[in-house]
Formats: structure tokens, sequence, C-alpha cells
DNA sequence: TTAATTGCAAAAGTTTTGCACTGGC
DNA sequence: GCCAGTGCAAAACTTTTGCAATTAA
């Protein structure tokens, strides 16, 4: 997603360009793995931007709602955010915990269809993450 | 998995066969979907055995590395568990924040081969779930 | 101006740690 | 009896809430 296309969503939603925010999406839109609270935090400090938790945590909801970035899970690790746009899995690694965010390149159409057919459950999103050793980990 | 068959796997660990852990055993083996720390602390109530909050924690971890739960991660609920065997994945309504515990038809067989490939990752395990909204909530 | 954003204080929720006591085997 | 398991108190960490002050548009 570009960023003027991040600032009309916000606009809409009749949010304005702070420096906090302007930062955030920034940290998001370079961020290459799931980032969260607590790493967000820090990455404003590189920045020498000062933000209170609260404000974060405000901001990353607000963020969410307004679709910009979305809630990743990822077992051993806190609750995470990534941007929105091109959805990402990953791989964790158990041995290192580091994180890379592939693509994916099946597809779950089939199955989602099977889903709304025999669960009569609406598919509008899905996760997928895979656990194991990295190269480096896994001699 | 067979309750004999868990009581191995704990013996082996030089684990004890105390109330609380059978419970906590039975409610795992009951549970149709992942279960939190405190949903496992209500459930214990229910069946009149009280435990200290660190007990259920402790128990959790113990469980986890001895393999007979497995931590699993869902967007909008905390940290949970299910039972490792019979590999699950999830339904989560956005609606009414119900979970159903679905098996997957289709195969990660070849993706985790490609992974291994192009990405040199080695997976051992993997999650899946889907999010969208159940047939009650779907109308 | 004025409504969105922020910081601060405080509380609520989750998970861990240290230590002394209890209880399976 | 030994040592795993437990409860209690306390701390660490995460996330939310209320309110007054600030600031982008």
């Amino acid at each position: 997603m570009e960023t003027d296309e991040l600032e009309g969503i916000i606009k809409k939603r009749n949010g304005r360009m702070t420096r906090i925010r302007k930062a955030m999406l920034d940290i998001f839109s370079a961020a290459k793995v799931p980032l969260t609270a607590s790493v967000v935090t820090e990455s404003l400090s590189k920045r020498h931007i000062t933000a209170d938790r609260t404000t974060i945590y405000r901001e990353l909801r607000f963020l969410e709602e307004t679709g910009v970035i979305r809630e990743v899970r990822l077992v051993g690790r806190g609750r995470s955010f990534e941007l929105s746009g091109g959805h990402q899995h990953h791989l964790v690694c158990l041995g290192c915990h580091d994180v890379k965010s592939v693509s994916f390149e099946g597809h779950l159409d089939s199955e989602e269809e099977r889903l709304l057919r025999d669960e009569r459950f609406r598919v509008s999103d899905h996760s997928m993450e895979f656990y194991g050793l990295c190269d480096k980990c896994s001699t």
C-alpha cells in the first residue's frame, strides 16, 4: 500500500496526520515482520520520538479499525501487527525465534468453499504459520 | 490420545499423578476448542477443585513441554492450549467470537517441501486458522 | 475554533518468580 | 524420606480507562 493511499484512508476517518501516526505508518511500511507494541515503541525511540504506552495502544487499535494494519498471533510471541496489504504468512524458527514473512504459493480457495458448504462458515480471512527450524538452527 | 498413554508420558518425566494434573488432563481431553488459563481455572472450579493461578500456569507449561498439549494463538483471544494429538485447525467467528475446531482436508506437504528447498526452513508444525462469520452471524 | 490526539495516573488483566510447605510414590 | 507439586505474596509485563492538556486542520 502506498503512503498516499494510507493517508487517504485515515482522512476518511477524520484522522489527522500527527508526528506519531506518520512515524508509525513509516515503521509498519518498512517492517519485514509483525511488530509488537513494545517493538513499535522502541522503533519510535530510535527516531527520537517519544510516545506514551497509551498512545501506542490507541494508535494500534485505530490503525487496525481503519484496516491499515492487521493483528497477527504467533506462538511464543506477543500480540503483533503487520501492514494489511500483501497478505503474508510466517516462518517462525523454534531455535532462534526469528520470524520471516513469506507468501504462500498454494491456494486455499477450494478449502474455503468447502467450509462454506459443509460448515456454513463464510471465510473472510485466514492465517497460516509454519513452525520449525531455520537454516542457521537446523544443524 | 488415550488417558493411559498420557500417564505414561508424564511418568517418563518423573511426573506425579496429582488431583489437579489429572483433572486438567480430563478437561483438555473433553475440550472441543482451545482453552485459556482462565477457562481452565473455571473448569476446575466446576469440578470443585481449587488451584492457584500459579499452579495452572506451571502445569500448562509442564504439559506443553511434555508434548501433551500445544499452544494455539487466535486473533481476538488470549493465549490458549489444546491437546496435541489430532492436529486441529480452527474457524473463528468474528461476529460471536465462537471457535470451532475442524480438520483440514487439504494437504500442505508440498508447500512444506518447497519451504525446505527454497527457504531452507525445516517445518515441524504449522497452524492454520480461518476467520469469518458462522452460520448464525452471517445473516 | 474545535474535535482529534496525547500524556499522565491509575487500574485491570496476564504471566512469572521466590520461598516455604505439602503430598505422591 | 525425597523431591515434585502447591499456595501465597509479590513483582513484571501487557493493555485499558478517565480526564485534563495539547494540537492539527
